[in-house]
DNA sequence: TTGAAAGCGCTAACAA
DNA sequence: TTGTTAGCGCTTTCAA
């Protein structure tokens, strides 16, 4: 490894002068340019870099940011990724994943425990297991250190959400429009979208049922659980007197819920209609393509990543109880049609 | 932040003792179980981190891998990421993503560079930028930096490749089967997996047609060139004398490719069978569940893995032009049916 | 305009 | 069994 006092060596000059002209702090590097361009050039000879760790050391950042969510498999964390990436590289960061696989609830503070070995300087947290009382959420209050929850509210962590009620309004208004009356909402474990979803039913008169069949733990794991929601798709394809509209907690459970319908013949969105919350971008490449309720996931990183900055620059603009909450809209697709109501022959 | 010198003092015992009480390298830590408990305890109550800066400074390592593609959203990548995720992190290691989003050919390597300066230890590179002549290709070999190429093939570095025959004659035979006897092979850019089709469809006497339309380049953005491949569909689907199957080049391009399909009422396999190569878990959750020749993802990884850590560890088992080659094989699921021939009606 | 010295947190070699 | 010393590569005083 070429260090600065190799490059010092060569150049006759101490090594902190190598330092000041490759960082070249403005003014402060008052350096001969005789010196300078010496020094510049042997570096780029000897393709210097400076050690990571180095820097790191003296500066007390890595200068990297961890994201922390269950499954990058699924779409809406991939893509919340992605925007993420793009962000803190702009600003000369990098982003570390850590994927928690969600087998039990701790995977989230584990994955969190091992980024911060790592020396992460923020975290974007999509987890739910940072509850009063763990070390970990005592930890990030005691050390104000710069985590952002988002999806899940912890007191006195700041926080970003999205407000399901509009887009679900707007779904509800769609469904009636085409003449829907009765909907299932399938969600895998208890969540905050079942309210929004009970209220615009019964704002917009409809008849709602929901399932809520998987629990938590083991039968979280993706593939299963996929498998879970494709079976649960084959049950509601046999019944007799099923609804003629769908709601899936999520794209990805949509599609494989989808393909549980096409696996028994039916159609979307011609037999069945289906509609779910997340609107990613993957939503487009679904057949049919995915009538959705998105969130503003590039708004909701850049607000997160904003929060996370401030406090790493000092700047505590936000305080602890800071909740970002956005709004959703309904991104009209393709898998919503005109209501098939079997129980009338319709 | 808590140092071992801090609980080196409040233990009273020299900071060295500290590292080597928390390190315990087996026999070398001989020391007294009382000053072992007193320090440990200390070090919990202080709720210690080792620094990672300063351990990696001393170690010369960073402990983590890099992991350069071009576009996280392709569920390729995105699983082929998750498999290496947890890979590494079997080795105590991270991996550190790169997405080089493939505006012009060069992110690849800027990419590199950049993974380079966080001193990465190792990379899986999935770029075709990597050539002889360029600073970066120079440097992988004079430095005998642990890189392995992954499906695409450079001079001295060790690659992973997939043989896209095998599963290419299993899908013919399976089309042939099903009455087929025209194919039209749809790529993005030039690529290695043309001639395995080629072979293939004459080795089955079929009737084989190929269009590559896109350029790379800025054509290369992943949400326009999957917009292009959509009306690749339209276009296919309006054609008199169209082939009764398509061969995509990639599982997400081909959800493209039926999506435009959808679009125009072509149903598959119902009207057209298509067959896609990649092998995702996510061509599974597609509609209808894509068949596709599939591509051994995890043992891909893992020995592109086995072949850095090897380098990592000095061992250097595997030299410079190690290619592995592994097989494909083709999943079948449900794009594939009946030929439905337009020209004879069928 | 430059150098000398100190120190970031840790590990490792050598003493004691 | 433990302490002392040195040094990883860098930035940042403080002097000169």
């Amino acid at each position: 490894m070429v260090t600065m006092s190799d490059i010092a060596k060569m150049a006759g000059v101490s090594q902190p002068t190598v330092s000041r002209v490759l960082n070249g702090k403005g003014a402060k590097a008052r350096i001969s340019p005789a010196t300078q361009k010496r020094i510049k050039e042997i570096a780029r000879e000897l393709q210097f870099r400076p050690s990571f760790a180095g820097q790191a050391l003296v500066s007390g950042r890595t200068k990297s940011i961890g994201f922390i969510c269950g499954n990058i498999r699924n779409p809406y964390y991939t893509e919340m990724a992605d925007i993420a990436m793009q962000a803190v590289e702009e600003r000369g960061y990098h982003l570390l994943m850590g994927v928690a696989r969600w087998v039990t609830w701790q995977n989230d503070l584990e994955c969190f425990d091992s980024l911060l070995a790592r020396g992460v300087d923020g975290v974007i947290y999509f987890g739910s297991a940072l509850a009063p009382g763990r070390t970990q959420y005592e930890q990030v209050l005691r050390e104000h250190y710069p985590l952002v929850s988002v999806n899940y509210r912890f007191p006195r962590i700041p926080s970003i959400l999205s407000d399901a009620q509009p887009g679900m309004n707007e779904a509800f208004a769609l469904l009636k429009a085409n003449g829907h009356s009765r909907v299932l909402g399938v969600w895998l474990v208890q969540e905050e979208k079942h309210h929004p979803f009970v209220k615009a039913a019964k704002e917009f008169g409809f008849d709602a049922e929901f399932t809520t069949k998987f629990k938590s733990g083991s039968a979280n794991r993706p593939d299963q659980s996929l498998q879970n929601m494709r079976r649960e798709a084959h049950c509601f394809a046999e019944r007799m007197d099923r609804p003629s509209a769908v709601f899936v907690t999520s794209d990805q459970y949509a599609a494989a819920f989808i393909g549980g319908l096409w696996d028994k013949g039916i159609l979307v969105p011609r037999d069945v209609s289906v509609f779910a919350y997340d609107g990613t971008r993957a939503g487009e490449y679904m057949t049919p393509p995915l009538t959705s309720i998105r969130q503003d996931l590039p708004e909701m990183i850049h607000k997160a990543l904003e929060i996370i900055f401030d406090r790493i620059d000092g700047k505590n603009t936000f305080d602890s109880d800071t909740t970002i909450t956005l709004p959703t809209r309904l991104i009209v697709r393709e898998s919503i049609g005109p209501a098939v109501d079997r129980r009338t022959g319709g």
